[in-house]
DNA sequence: CGTGCCCCCTGTCAGC
DNA sequence: TGCTGACAGGGGGCAC
């Protein structure tokens, strides 16, 4: 589901209504969406005050004044998996939330934040300063930082025999990219999805620089994607489906009226979509 | 080390 | 109507 505007727009729903705002108890309905023990997570959070919500790649990141003195700031990351989301419950609010609570936190005063996941591939892991250092580096850079340079993305290219489209899926490489917007930046640079990473021209690169960035921007603009269950913070779908020129349009017309017809193809056991028309397979593959 | 494949889990939809 | 299989926004683990 979330990939980074998705994520983005998450973020943004939760920040402002969350700083200040202290974890009075937590509630695990799902304890296997934990990367730790549920007592030890339950130690950390339970007392602590939000002081902000961030974002690595995919993953949702709060920021967190812990009640230990001894390491007073923490980070919990969220991982949304396929189907995970955050919905912010305030008191007065008489609906019954979201149909498949994982983890909620009952916060002062009145209200919940509730992390909730059908499929359950989402994760929630606490970190103290060191571990979240670490565990942060081990990512690839921000698309739309401004580290992020078209001669960066040609550097990281160059040393993969990867299908591109895997290369863009990798979070080791870039951070935040998921097969929706892989798809549709290659598209937007039309390069066929399982052109090696190290055969794409310099030309072609900074093209697909430009695409990403564009790509995510407008994404996020239009506050994500809504294919199914995907929702804002707020409740809300986003509208960028129907900004969507090749991904899940197997069959009909390219987008640029090439006389073209998107084709799904599936390797990595994902489905990747294209125009064979506007992005040729590189002759050598067959 | 890099890469591809399977699997985790639940829900939805197409086809019969 | 109901069954079955394919497929879904992610990513960890394992074999090669």
């Amino acid at each position: 589901m979330p990939e980074l505007p998705e994520a983005e727009t998450i973020r943004r729903g939760l920040a402002a209504p969350l700083r200040g705002r202290v974890v009075r108890r937590v509630r695990i309905p799902r304890p296997d969406l934990l990367t730790q023990e549920s007592d030890r997570f339950t130690s950390l959070v339970e007392g602590a005050r939000f002081l902000d919500v961030g974002r690595r790649g995919k993953n949702l990141v709060f920021e967190l004044a812990a009640v230990d003195e001894n390491d007073p700031h923490l980070r919990m990351v969220v991982n949304l998996g396929m189907s995970g989301g955050m919905t912010l419950l305030r008191a007065d609010d008489d609906s019954t939330g979201p149909s498949h609570p994982g983890v909620v936190f009952d916060l002062d005063g009145e209200g919940a934040l509730i992390y909730h996941d059908v499929r359950r591939f989402g994760r929630l892991t606490v970190f103290g300063s060191r571990a979240f250092s670490n565990w942060s580096q081990a990512l690839g850079p921000e698309p739309l930082d401004s580290s992020f340079t078209p001669s960066s993305l040609a550097d990281g290219l160059s040393g993969s025999r990867s299908p591109i489209r895997s290369w863009l899926l990798d979070q080791k490489r870039i951070a935040g990219v998921g097969n929706i917007y892989a798809n549709e930046a290659l598209f937007g640079a039309r390069i066929h999805p399982r052109t090696p990473a190290n055969r794409i021209s310099a030309d072609d690169s900074r093209g697909l620089h430009h695409a990403l960035q564009r790509i995510l921007r407008d994404a996020i603009r239009a506050r994500g994607t809504t294919l199914q269950d995907y929702r804002t913070a707020l409740g809300t779908p986003g509208s960028y489906a129907s900004d969507l020129r090749v991904y899940g349009r197997e069959g009909r017309p390219c987008a640029r009226r090439c006389g073209g017809t998107v084709e799904r193809l599936v390797f990595s056991n994902r489905s990747s979509f294209f125009c064979p028309r506007c992005q040729p397979e590189p002759s050598s593959l067959n």
